[in-house]
DNA sequence: GCCGGCTTGTGAACGCATGCACGAGCGGAA
DNA sequence: TTCCGCTCGTGCATGCGTTCACAAGCCGGC
């Protein structure tokens, strides 16, 4: 039952498709035109069958007894992610992090430019970032207009957090992307994310932990590792 | 079956335990000395059940009919995460984010200080991040000798990662939190984490996307949002 | 000392994600 | 044209994680 350009993908098949998106890139820039599953798993370093089923939520754009044309997936999981246009965002606080994210070229080149970062603090407002002037954060809903931003970034601490998503939503801003370690409590219809750097590296220290004391051991997984 | 210190948690419920250890002193330093599953639950935004499976797998630790004594709790979460010591890291690169990372006080606050920043380009080793010198590529065994560092934080290029890892695996360092997109090879005694930043952007913009045009929508949730 | 209210700890059911295994179907060779 | 090898797409089984629901058990009041 090919579903065309199918609804309903898992979350864990999503959260997959970008890394997916990065290797079918660099196969591109390769110079190889076409690409199996299993190629595209070890790259991955994950099963063969959950790239295949992953993909198929997709469509059914694989070709029996050969793969999948690199190029013609590419643009398929591109236009599912919604990569067929960019999406501006908006930083707000320019602190340590807020910087660095403003001035990290990862953003612009995979279709996020930074419209925009703001910061409460006056004697920050009108320093450069790279070619990013920070602006006042009373600034924000003309930026999220004018840009057509729909996404936010929260990059300011944990104090700070809970206003500054007040405000980007205020300012319209649908999805928010939060550093700070808080739950930020926004209305049902803003997406929230949370990435806490400290967090990832609780999880490291645990298995650290683990690894030189107990009887047994184990491995963590997540994202990746390959042998 | 009570297994004081119980062994084998779920990844899940290890990933979970670090926001429960945030919320829990957040508790502790507004004078309140007691919580229940159900106050935890709300401030984490997850399920009652949920926290209380989780902490049961560290111990039985509650009172029936009363709660769970705050302090003793962080204590019990902290000693499972093995945070009864600091756990030194050294970062990789000093670009952008490295220098983010380093400059970043959440780190040292929560047990994690930065032993250490080295970068490959002559031009920055001697330059000052705050009160941390980078230093060459060179010191890396050093600085994880001399600190017993096993955390090593990749903030290079794409390009860089690989060479950056197998340097800190040869180094010593047995845990690395890599934030470059790109698959590191590491042999298996080393346990990687990765954050992609932009892997983030592009979950919230399919989700974005989804909203907007199709007939039905739902929406996202994985590390917390309250309504 | 006993009773009622409250909260934990956990067995059991459900649902989602993963991985296997195989039929379906394409391309190329003879 | 026919056959063979290769790879996709997917039904099915397994395992993990979440949630419900309830008995066990503690505290305070009478």
């Amino acid at each position: 039952m090919a579903m065309s350009s199918g609804r309903r993908i898992p979350e864990a098949t999503v959260a997959r498709l970008p890394e997916y998106l990065r290797l079918l890139t660099e196969t591109l820039d390769a110079g190889i035109s076409n690409v199996s599953s299993d190629e595209l798993a070890d790259m991955a370093g994950v099963n063969a069958a959950k790239v295949r089923k992953d993909l198929s939520y997709l469509g059914t754009y694989g070709v029996r007894g050969v793969g999948y044309e690199v190029e013609y997936l590419i643009y398929q999981v591109r236009r599912e992610l919604g990569l067929d246009h960019d999406w501006p965002v908006v930083i707000v606080g320019a602190g340590n992090l807020g910087q660095a994210l403003a001035g990290y070229g990862g953003f612009r080149s995979r279709g996020y430019p930074v419209a925009g970062i703001v910061d409460i603090d006056p004697a920050k407002v009108g320093t450069m970032l790279g070619d990013i002037e920070v602006r006042s954060v009373d600034e924000l809903g003309d930026i999220v207009a004018s840009g057509a931003v729909s996404i936010g970034v929260v990059a300011t601490s944990a104090i700070s957090a809970q206003d500054a998503a007040d405000k980007l939503v205020a300012a319209g801003v649908t999805s928010i992307l939060n550093f700070a370690p808080v739950l930020l409590n926004v209305p049902p219809t803003v997406t929230v994310r949370k990435v806490d750097l400290a967090v990832e590296l609780q999880i490291l220290s645990y298995y650290e932990q683990r690894r030189a004391e107990p009887p047994a051991s184990h491995h963590a997984r997540r994202s990746g590792t390959a042998s």
